[in-house]
DNA sequence: CTAATGACATTTG
DNA sequence: ACAAATGCCATTA
């Protein structure tokens, strides 16, 4: 399942860390980055798929899950507890982004 | 198979 | 920075 690959790419993500959509979907092969946000919004949580850690390439967070404003709250609230510090719905995604793919 | 949608990305105004 | 338009891939109706 295109899902089950996003999951694998997101457990890699250690804690304390962020990556995109983009790079997620690099790293399956393909350039479905929405796919990839379908696939989270499918699979809030399946067993152990942080997908706070997700966020834009914009260094916006973007959503978690139902509307928007009100999800993104509690995605920054546990992206602090992992040792991230969001502002405004913005990441350093400079200090905690996690590359995926091995070459870059 | 086609149409529509989506937690997106990129470009243009 | 935001809005609108376009592109791209996967899933669902």
């Amino acid at each position: 399942m295109f899902s089950e690959k996003v999951f694998s790419q997101v457990r890699r993500v250690p804690r304390g860390k962020v990556t995109t959509y983009k790079e997620i979907a690099l790293a399956i092969g393909c350039k479905s980055f929405r796919a990839v946000g379908q696939a989270m919004k499918r699979n809030p949580d399946p067993e152990g798929t942080p997908c706070y850690r997700i966020v834009h390439s914009d260094r916006r967070i973007g959503g978690y899950c139902g509307s928007k404003k009100s999800s993104i709250m509690k995605k920054i609230r546990l992206l602090e507890e992992d040792g991230i510090m969001v502002k405004a719905g913005r990441v350093d995604l400079e200090k905690h982004f996690f590359r995926l793919r091995k070459n870059l």
